[in-house]
DNA sequence: AATTAATTGCAACAAAGTTTTATTTTTTTG
DNA sequence: CAAAAAAATAAAACTTTGTTGCAATTAATT
């Protein structure tokens, strides 16, 4: 049983070509995906299925989302921590602003916010924008 | 000269119906709005035109766009340190889960981050995102 | 008040996302 | 392994969202 099979079943997810072409294309890629790239890359699916394999990947814990400013969505891997619908992604993401790359940070977590009394805090994701570390070796 | 009227004219923007209205309802708001919702509550207005308004009023620095998770955009005003081509809008912004608010929270500034080696940052977005003060008074 | 410049609304279009349904593929069961 | 059941896929039709070009209107300038 490949490594895409097993990854795919510990999910419970039934094992489709679809699904382990775009789970390959994220192991593959080092940084995050939008839907429209993943079409590229795997022209031989439907433009529905793609929607459908990447919200049940969300769903189940496999990926996770990345908030832009742009009306698109970016998804990238999660690590192990994550599972069926409880994300642990607690880590800074990276939006290159020179090679439009979007990366997890893993090593930086976010830090505690102090909110104002009566503001709940759930959740909080910290998106830094700037140059990143392959665009400043050039 | 009304109010409205003198902030367009501060920001270099003919006065129009149509801006005075968009901006009327950012004022009245005290929370972040998306195009959606503008076309609501001024269905006078044609759909393009307020496209346009709220790209005009980001790049004059009267509005500020919100990263979001789920492919639509927020905006919300500005404080004064804004200006043509400069956001300075260094603020945590709150994403109510309950009754889907989106607050600028100005009292607190995002952080600086500490990133690897090679990572330069320029910007930086926070959204946290839990319950408001007002779900959590009822 | 006349001229110039900018904004608007409309139409046509393009892109992004959703829903339905029949077919195909995968998984389960005997 | 073969049959039955369950799940996923592709295709089509549709809705929503965003963009572009252009003529008509409105606002600013002279
Ligand atoms: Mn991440
Ligand atoms: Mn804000
Ligand atoms: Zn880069
Ligand atoms: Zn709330």
């Amino acid at each position: 049983m490949s490594q895409l099979e097993t990854l795919l079943k510990k999910y419970n997810l039934s094992v489709t070509e679809g699904r382990k072409k775009i789970l390959q294309l994220f192991l593959d890629a080092n940084a995050a995906l939008e839907h429209a790239t993943i079409e590229q890359n795997a022209p031989s699916l439907d433009r529905v299925t793609i929607y459908r394999t990447l919200q049940s990947f969300v769903e189940k814990g496999i990926i996770h989302t990345i908030p832009t400013t742009d009306s698109s969505i970016k998804y990238a891997l999660c690590k192990d921590e994550c599972g069926h619908g409880h994300h642990h992604d607690n880590h800074v993401h990276f939006l290159c602003n020179t090679c439009g790359t979007t990366f997890c940070i893993e090593q930086v977590t976010i830090p505690k916010i102090k909110l104002p009394a009566g503001f709940v805090s759930q959740q909080a994701d910290l998106v830094v924008s700037g140059r990143c570390n392959l665009c400043n070796q050039n």
